[in-house]
DNA sequence: TCTGGGGTCCTAGGACCC
DNA sequence: TCTGGGGTCCTAGGACCC
């Protein structure tokens, strides 16, 4: 059996831990930039605000709703985050993080006539140690766990938790269960399937393998499978190392200016270097992009990118920094207006692996040193205590106008002060 | 005026090899 | 008119996820 336990409306429910006079009021968190919604509490869903839906557009509802709207503030959601799943692995044999606000759960070894009482304890626990709420779903398969978790949302009666695994309970809800909400299915094929007269999770599973073979490939049969009860998706507890990192941001301000441009690259590229070590990687090639508007239909449009091989695999920010800046300078054009920009690394090897290049004139073990003294002081007195100069303090060009305070960090008061 | 950010996997097709 | 066969690697694009 497989567990899944994914928090309510969960950037919503963070920022009521901390402030209780909110429950029962709507409640949205914008993107960064408060561009858009990415979360909902229940009273805001209710009252037709949709996922992805521009802030613009809201003023009215909110104004007549009194909803409660909140930048969003990810140095929050990730402490949060981290609580949650500290609670949850005290509580089973062993998780795996599958996203900020969901884990799958290890039950093997576990009785099926403890799952049900098991899966309500943990519930139970997560909201009493956390103060977030969530719904634990259990079933032989990562896609019917899903499915069981979401029932749990819908239904407020099975208090949390709700776990299926006979196979006529199976598809009894199968039955009822919309086929674009299965996990694996998106909007593309929800779209195929439905114009085939395919509209439940049951209508899905009753088709031929062949044809789901046919028009969804193997994706599709993965999922076909796991609808069954057979399980294709593999628990990973150990999180793999990234293959791509990418750092980038919209701007508050459209820039037209290469000086600005350079700096918020220059940052961006100094968070992807961080992550990069972080994970103890070098990467082999650097990708610099940046975007004109492309809502602005009257001003001319660009999407520039630039993809830098590098010599030899690197970790270091200087380096980094110095030739993603450099393609800035190459790529913006006079008369352009950018509203959004970021830097991919990709090619990434583990650091202990990599190759030294033949004619190679950069002082690695130098370089190493410095990015280690730059981290370790960086994780000690706060994020960007010290930073590269062509990154400069200021951080991003963005807005966040509803910010509440980082209730569980304090890193941001150090940075204030040391900046 | 104002529309997020960060990932993975799979497939098809082209380049290239012997 | 008719122009081999089989393999690998790489990349772009499309699908999906949160």
């Amino acid at each position: 059996m497989y567990g899944l336990a994914d928090c309510n409306n969960f950037f919503a429910s963070c920022e009521r831990v901390f402030r209780p006079d909110l429950n029962g009021k709507p409640v949205i968190i914008l993107s960064n930039n408060d561009g858009c919604v990415i979360s909902r509490s229940n009273e805001a869903k209710r009252i037709g605000i949709k996922m992805g839906q521009p802030y613009y557009q809201l003023k009215q509802v909110i104004k007549q709703y009194g909803v409660e709207v909140f930048s969003s503030n990810f140095a929050l959601y990730g402490d949060m985050s981290r609580r949650v799943q500290i609670t949850l692995q005290e509580l089973v044999p062993a998780t795996e993080v599958y996203s900020i606000d969901e884990s799958f759960l290890d039950l093997r070894g576990i009785e099926e006539s403890e799952l049900d009482a098991l899966g309500h304890h943990i519930s139970y626990v997560v909201q009493r140690n956390t103060g977030v709420p969530i719904s634990v779903g259990i079933a032989p398969t990562k896609t019917l766990a899903k499915i069981a978790s979401k029932l749990c949302k819908q239904y407020p009666k099975l208090h949390g938790s709700c776990f299926m695994y006979r196979p006529e309970d199976i598809e009894k809800v199968l039955r009822k269960f919309p086929v674009e909400d299965v996990w694996g299915i998106g909007r593309r094929f929800s779209k195929m399937l439905q114009s085939r007269g395919i509209h439940t999770a049951q209508d899905f599973a009753n088709m031929p393998m062949s044809l789901v073979q046919s028009l969804m490939h193997v994706g599709g049969v993965k999922t076909w499978r796991e609808l069954h009860g057979e399980p294709c998706v593999e628990f990973e507890e150990q999180a793999k190392d990234k293959q791509q990192i990418t750092v980038s941001r919209s701007f508050a301000k459209e820039l037209t200016e290469v000086d600005d441009l350079q700096q918020q690259v220059a940052l961006f590229t100094s968070m992807a270097a961080e992550k990069l070590r972080k994970q103890e990687s070098v990467c082999n090639a650097v990708m610099v992009f940046m975007l004109t508007n492309r809502h602005r239909e009257d001003k001319p449009q660009q999407f520039a990118n630039r993809l830098i091989p590098l010599p030899v695999g690197t970790d270091s920010t200087l380096e980094l920094v110095n030739v993603a800046t450099r393609a800035v300078a190459e790529l913006a054009r006079f008369g352009y207006a950018y509203k959004k920009a970021g830097v991919i690394l990709s090619d990434i090897l583990p650091k202990n692996a990599f190759q030294t290049a033949l004619f190679d004139d950069v002082d690695h073990q130098k370089q190493s040193k410095l990015m280690s003294a730059l981290d370790a002081i960086n994780k000690k007195q706060g994020p960007r205590s010290v930073v590269v100069a062509s990154a400069g303090f200021d951080g991003v060009k963005m807005n966040r106008n509803h910010l509440s305070p980082n209730y569980t960090t304090e890193w941001e008061d150090i940075l204030v002060v040391s900046s």
